[in-house]
DNA sequence: TCGACGATCATCT
DNA sequence: GATGATCGTCGAG
C-alpha cells in the first residue's frame, strides 16, 4: 500500500455505519475519468441517508427493484437518481447487502480539471470556485455523473473515492438535513455534515 | 442578501 | 395524478 491521498478507498470503507462512512467521507478526493481529462474534487458537505426507519431515506418508501435496488447491495456502489426532473443526485451506498443506506455527497472544493466543470456546467463566465461543485446538481453536472453511472463500483475507473486529505475532528459541523421537510421530525436529525472550507479558517 | 417560483420527468399511488 | 435528497432567475428590501 502506497498510503497517499490517491490511494482508493477500499470497499470495507463503505461497509460500516453510515453516519460514520458521511463523516468520514468529508476531505476525501472525489475522481472522475472522461474522454476530456482528469476531474477531482475534495468532499466538503455530506448527508447520510439511513435506511427503512429513516423516513427521509428512499429506501423507507422504495423497493428491492426499480430506483433503489442498488441500495440494496453491497457498500461501496453508487446510487444515483434523477430528482425534479432535471438533477442527478450522487450518493455512496454504505453498509452490507441487505441494509440499504446511502450518503449523499452535497458539495465539494475543485482541485483538478476547472476549465472542464465550468464547461460541463455550461456557465458562460468562470465561477467562483466555491460556486462550482457547492449542491448536488452541480457536482453531478460538473463531474459529469448522471444515471450512467448507476451501481458503478467505487473503486473502479470512471469514477472513484480515494483518501485524499481528511479534516480533522473540530473542523466538522453537524447540522439537519436540507430539503427534507416531508419527513417529520427527521427532519431535525443532524446527519448533514459540513467541512469547513479549506483556506477559510474561523474566528 | 433573501425568499418565492417555475422547469420537467421518473417513480410511486 | 402527485411529488420531489435542486437550481437559476427575478423582484423586493
Amino acid at each position: 500500500m502506497t498510503g497517499g491521498p490517491w490511494e482508493k478507498l477500499p470497499r470495507e470503507f463503505y461497509l460500516r455505519d453510515t453516519l460514520t462512512v458521511a463523516r468520514d467521507l468529508l476531505g476525501r478526493w472525489l475522481v472522475r475519468r472522461t474522454p476530456e481529462g482528469l476531474l477531482r474534487c475534495r468532499i466538503t458537505e455530506t448527508e447520510a441517508y439511513c435506511g427503512p426507519s429513516d423516513p427521509a431515506c428512499h429506501s423507507s418508501r422504495g423497493s428491492r427493484e426499480g430506483r433503489t435496488s442498488v441500495m440494496y447491495r453491497e457498500g461501496g456502489l453508487s446510487y444515483i437518481y434523477l430528482i425534479y426532473g432535471m438533477h442527478c443526485c450522487f450518493n455512496v451506498v454504505t453498509r452490507p447487502a441487505g441494509e440499504p443506506e446511502a450518503v449523499l455527497i452535497r458539495g465539494a472544493q475543485p482541485l483538478e480539471g476547472l476549465s472542464q466543470m465550468a464547461r460541463n456546467r455550461r456557465l458562460e463566465e468562470p465561477a467562483r470556485e466555491r460556486d462550482l461543485l457547492s449542491g448536488p446538481g452541480k457536482l453531478c453536472q460538473a463531474l459529469a455523473i448522471d444515471r450512467g453511472l448507476y451501481g458503478e463500483p467505487l473503486w473502479g475507473d470512471r469514477l472513484w473515492l480515494c483518501a485524499g486529505e481528511p479534516f480533522p475532528e473540530d473542523a466538522v459541523t453537524a447540522t439537519p438535513r436540507i430539503n427534507i421537510d416531508y419527513a417529520g421530525e427527521a427532519a431535525a436529525w443532524p446527519w448533514r455534515f459540513v467541512a469547513q472550507r479549506a483556506g477559510r479558517p474561523g474566528p
